[in-house]
DNA sequence: CCCTAATAAGTTGCGCACGACTTAATCGCG
DNA sequence: CGCGATTAAGTCGTGCGCAACTTATTAGGG
């Protein structure tokens, strides 16, 4: 544990009102290294790097990875819903749920009620799948290595800036 | 999405388990909403959505932004350097130096001392777009909406599990 | 009931990202 | 000095990610 400071970020909401406020200090700069966003890139690509080796194993990216651990948390899910779900547009997800059809890890199927809608519905394969990926999120943490509180703290501000980044 | 016409959302700071659901199984578990990985690309992509029609203004793509600050920061380095900075491969900035080459921003060159080395050197064009520049952090530090202490946090963080997972 | 608007999925074009490989220059050891 | 190993940059192929657009289907108001 080598980081001060990490602890809980937000406790007694001692946030000020952000009506006309002022710039936060630093946040003026344009030195690379100051920028959370450059943090936060090069934190987000080292991390599917480091979940490559473990899905290799399993035949597949990181996004493709995304879309299993959606189909099995809720099979015959819609292209509509899972878009919603990983916040991909269907220019994203219509060829990548084609190359895991073409792998035979799930099938699409027009919606008899609505034609437009596809549901995508796991196979035997996809669904086996499934214990073979059970110990990557595991392996992942450990790999990670922030404490339950860092990890929690890490989530907490990631959604709060991905809501305020999204207005 | 979230509440609409208000400002940043300050969300709670307890994030309980939903009521109803399942028990936030966290580290083992394969949904996807509890995985930090998640919520870091998807923090990640909609940050740079964010600049995106900051970035269109200057003609700039995200990456393409990042180099022109490592650029105006230290002019004259090296590809390699550059590549060390923002932690991307030489395949990755090749094309990408190219296109800047050509869109008139720098110009690259061979050092003499070492013929294998490439210096990029920004031309008059690159230098006066930090001055276009300089309103982007200002205005990102704005959207992204976090106080200087979870702005703070946050960037100890990503930078703790970058190097976690770098190891 | 029609006709326009909306919605869902897909296609195309472009720019990353990265692994695997190539080319060319320099290093360093015998 | 010679020459294999290393290093720097680049090419190529694949798979995202997204804007702009297309196609097909459904919804909904007059």
């Amino acid at each position: 544990m080598s980081t001060p400071g990490a602890g809980p970020a937000q406790e007694d909401a001692a946030l000020p009102a952000r009506e006309g406020s002022p710039p936060p200090t630093q946040h003026g700069s344009l030195l690379l290294e100051d920028q959370l966003c450059f943090a936060l890139y090069a934190a987000s690509r080292a991390v599917t790097a480091r979940y490559r080796p473990l899905l290799d194993a399993l035949d597949l990216t990181y996004p493709q990875y995304l879309v299993m651990l959606a189909l099995w948390e809720q099979d015959s899910i819609s292209v509509r819903d899972l878009g919603t779900a990983l916040q991909l547009e269907s220019s994203t997800l219509s060829p990548l749920l084609k190359r895991l059809e073409a792998n035979g890890l799930l099938r699409r199927e027009r919606r008899a009620e609505d034609e437009r809608s596809v549901a995508l519905r796991l196979t035997d394969a996809g669904v086996r799948l499934r214990d073979r990926a059970e110990t990557v999120p595991l392996a992942m943490g450990e790999a990670m290595g922030l404490t339950p509180e860092q990890d929690a703290t890490a989530k907490q501000l990631l959604r709060l800036l991905t809501a305020n980044v999204t207005r």
